[in-house]
DNA sequence: ATGCATGAGTC
DNA sequence: ACTCATGCATA
């Protein structure tokens, strides 16, 4: 039944090696040390709570041709149910069913590839104010937090639970102000770093230069930056000020490395072409069929079942953040993602997301449920491995 | 910089 | 079992 190609050379969407820069870790080496730069006092539970947003929801120009809503069934070729709008959620419910994304984006210089977040209309951001929408995020700072991208010094502090400034939603930057403080956070943790001894705080809850990187990149959701934002910026504020912060005990975390982690496992660069070719024709397979590809490809099925929520994460992350014309046109969870002229996203290391031809697949047979027949040309990086 | 993994929260 | 946030490990 499926088979697989037994290895396609090639990647639908232009898979990148991830093989970026060796990123240079001045003290850290061994395992154990982890990568954690940033110190925070505590993430504030509710902060999760929000959780439901669904984030990057389309604008409101875009038809509702289906909201990003939760799919929930696997992938069933032949009626792709029409998604309704994503019904209130809890907390941020309302707020982000609306498109939160203001009007239209200025151009963001930024180091992005594209625009990152649709616009400036500020305080566009619908705090539910009955909720907190995103708790941190919505940390007063009287437009503070807006300005922190005069790195020029301690811009403004934002401290929390301050004063809950102007309106109930003025609280939630603009996507202009989050850029602008990922620059800032940027060159800040740049200098930072240089420091031996600066990169964590006391006591603090520390985010790992994964999530670092994210910020800066804005491959986080939107709530997401929210959340951080004020964390970040009390980071920067303190590291601004302090000249020692503090004497960094080492602890260097008591890393959780004592955790038993599964080994990363290593997909081999045929192997992931050919879940890429299935993940074009079906973002979710189920868990049958999640067994079946496992099978194919002798891969463990829970690796496979993995690979697929990271990929649809990645997809996320990467296509609708940048993609704003995407929005609502994101992958169909039934089928497969590229949208008619959806302007191929980018990430900044020119990871390109969009398939190489307008892919698009059209609803398949179950019999074929999996061939993948990968298009010749599609260029993978196959880069080692 | 990003792929794969983990865990909380949710459906 | 999925989404989302986050991090370890690696290219």
């Amino acid at each position: 039944m499926f088979s697989p190609d037994g290895g396609l050379p090639a990647a639908p969407f232009g898979l990148l090696p991830d093989g970026g820069p060796p990123f240079p870790r001045g003290g850290y080496d061994g395992a154990a040390a982890q990568q954690l730069f940033f110190p925070f006092a505590s993430e504030p539970d509710g902060a999760r709570d929000a959780a439901t947003a669904r984030a990057w929801l389309p604008p409101p120009a875009v038809p509702p041709a289906k909201a990003e809503a939760r799919p929930a069934r696997p992938c069933r070729q032949g009626s792709p149910e029409p998604r309704a709008a994503p019904p209130a959620t809890p907390c941020c419910g309302p707020a982000w069913a609306a498109p939160p994304w203001p009007g239209p984006a200025p151009p963001a210089a930024t180091a992005v590839p594209g625009p990152p977040f649709p616009g400036p209309a500020a305080a566009a951001f619908p705090a539910a104010p009955g909720h907190a929408l995103c708790p941190a995020a919505l940390q007063p700072s009287s437009g503070g937090l807006a300005n922190l991208g005069s790195s020029g010094s301690s811009s403004g502090a934002a401290s929390e639970g301050g004063h809950s400034s102007d309106s109930g939603d003025e609280d939630a930057p603009t996507s202009e102000e989050l850029e602008q403080f990922a620059k800032d956070l940027k060159h800040k943790r740049i200098i930072t770093m240089l420091e031996p001894n600066r990169d964590e705080a006391p006591g603090g809850k520390m985010f790992s230069q994964t999530t670092i990187c994210r910020f800066e990149a804005l491959q986080l959701s939107f709530k997401n930056m929210c959340k951080l934002k004020p964390l970040l910026q009390r980071w920067l504020n303190e590291a601004e000020n302090t000249d020692n912060m503090q004497e960094m005990c080492n602890a260097e975390q008591v890393l959780a490395q004592a955790r038993k982690r599964k080994r990363r496992t290593s997909i081999e660069t045929n192997v992931k072409g050919t879940l890429e070719s299935f993940f074009r024709k079906c973002v979710k397979p189920s868990p049958q069929e999640i067994s079946q590809i496992a099978e194919d490809l002798n891969l463990d099925k829970d690796v496979v079942r993995v690979w697929f929520c990271n990929r649809r994460q990645k997809g996320k992350r990467l296509l609708l953040p940048f993609g704003n014309e995407s929005e609502g046109v994101m992958y169909d969870m039934n089928q497969s993602l590229v949208p008619p002229g959806l302007p191929i996203p980018v990430t900044s290391q020119g990871y390109s997301l969009a398939p190489s031809p307008p892919v698009y697949m059209p609803p398949f047979h179950k019999a074929e449920m999996f061939p993948p027949p990968l298009q010749p040309g599609i260029s993978m990086n196959n880069s080692s491995h």
